[in-house]
DNA sequence: ATAAATAACTTGTATTTACAAGTTTTAAAT
DNA sequence: ATTTAAAACTTGTAAATACAAGTTATTTAT
């Protein structure tokens, strides 16, 4: 047997992939205006002679890029810079991508950390082994230039999460805290939304009257672990941010 | 090598890239219910030995499978096909993906094709060459097991669209008409989401009552035509059913 | 029988090479 | 000067190859 604790350490900081790296180079400087909306990224070729790689290389980079909106590419010409969305994005969102418009975002504990059973009805069908494990449950709301545009709660099976219900999620975000702590990577995941009315209690967390319209996603994320999902049900107040999405 | 020309004559004849072959006919196998959720599909290697392709091949045709959500892969293990989306898959849908979903939807023109000029504070800043050429607009009510379920107005540019105004849209689907009769293909686009209240002419298009809350998508879709954007208003009533995406 | 090691799978990453197809620039012909 | 043709770019598709890494089934040793 090898240690696997320092393994897995050695694997995450020796091994991240090359297109990997490229990619979280080139949307970082997207992202700060290093390239701004309609400017040419270098071609694929002068990319592969700047990094020292491959155009098969090169372009899985740039497929991300695409795949989450920041560049659109044309054959014959090259890979455009996508504007900067505007809004909140939240339809797309996964792992890094999820700092997007969420600068001006504060986050304040509602409910701490809690174990309860799964409740009855729930909107996705957990496993039967995040059944057996119990679930984490804890509410928080989320502020955009000090007004609240979130309110969420979220849904974590207790499956190996150490000391969890004590910790603070003020500060880090939640997909934070499981990726560095418990080594839980959100990969994705599925979701429904509604546009319903707001029972008092979103109302009065979300400050609008009883009866407005709030967009309602019920959300379950895909992780690294088999058999752990994260389920949210987010309130959204869409009076004055859209939420924002490309496909 | 003795059979070159016809081989290249062949492989001119079929256009259509092969890994999107590949890829169109593992999505019916998926949705036909040849494979279903949970299931594996055959590996990469048989997949290449059936077909006569190498592995990027069959890797790209996966590849746009698990963007669209109809498998997840896992190292070591295989392609698991997901199971099919419940509700109404409309949060990434484009080209060949929209037919999901729509098996009982019917559509009815409300408004026919009609030139008009551009809305002051449109959803979208339409480009200087959709401006000049005017604008096509065109509502429609697509109903879902007999309910309205989208009431949706459509901007067009008044670009080379020879007889458009003139076309039915009850049989064939906007995008389906744009793209067999005037080459222009639907790649993506972006959207804008909000939880609004009805008014009068949406609820009374949508069979509610004055005030429900609806979802309001603004969609700009991108097409294979340069300065040529489909921009659409879609309202939505999320009573029964969800609008489902995955990420 | 049980446990550990091994083999035989699977997908993930990466290189190299080649040509097709769309766009832009340049050079040549009129 | 204008038009046309060619070239020099760009991204798109596809093959052949190699090894890494995760999973499962098999074999081997105890």
């Amino acid at each position: 047997m090898y240690n696997q604790y320092s393994e897995n350490m050695a694997r995450q900081n020796n091994k991240i992939p090359q297109y990997r790296i490229l990619y979280e180079l080139l949307r970082k400087q997207i992202v700060d205006g290093l390239y701004r909306e309609g400017d040419l990224l270098p071609s694929e070729n002068e990319l592969c002679a700047v990094h020292g790689l491959t155009r098969p290389t090169v372009r899985h980079a740039l497929d991300s890029l695409v795949n989450e909106g920041f560049i659109k590419k044309h054959q014959g010409k090259g890979s455009i810079v996508h504007k900067l969305p505007k809004g909140i994005g939240i339809l797309s969102i996964a792992g890094t991508t999820s700092a997007l418009g969420f600068k001006n975002l504060t986050t304040t504990l509602i409910q701490k950390p809690l174990v309860i059973p799964w409740p009855e009805n729930f909107m996705f069908k957990p496993t039967q082994i995040e059944i057996d494990s119990g679930c984490i449950y804890l509410e928080r709301i989320r502020y955009f230039n000090s007004r609240p545009i979130f309110y969420d709660k979220n849904y974590i099976p207790n499956l190996n999460l150490a000391r969890f219900t004590s910790r603070s999620f003020e500060e880090q975000s939640l997909f934070d805290i499981l990726r560095s702590v418990y080594q839980v990577e959100i990969k994705g995941g599925e979701q429904k939304l509604r546009a319903i009315h707001a029972d008092p209690s979103v109302a009065e967390y979300l400050e609008l009257t009883p009866g407005s319209p709030v967009l309602h996603l019920e959300r379950k994320f895909d992780t690294s672990r088999p058999d752990f999902h994260v389920y949210s049900s987010i309130y959204c107040n869409t009076d004055e941010q859209a939420v924002y999405g490309i496909f």
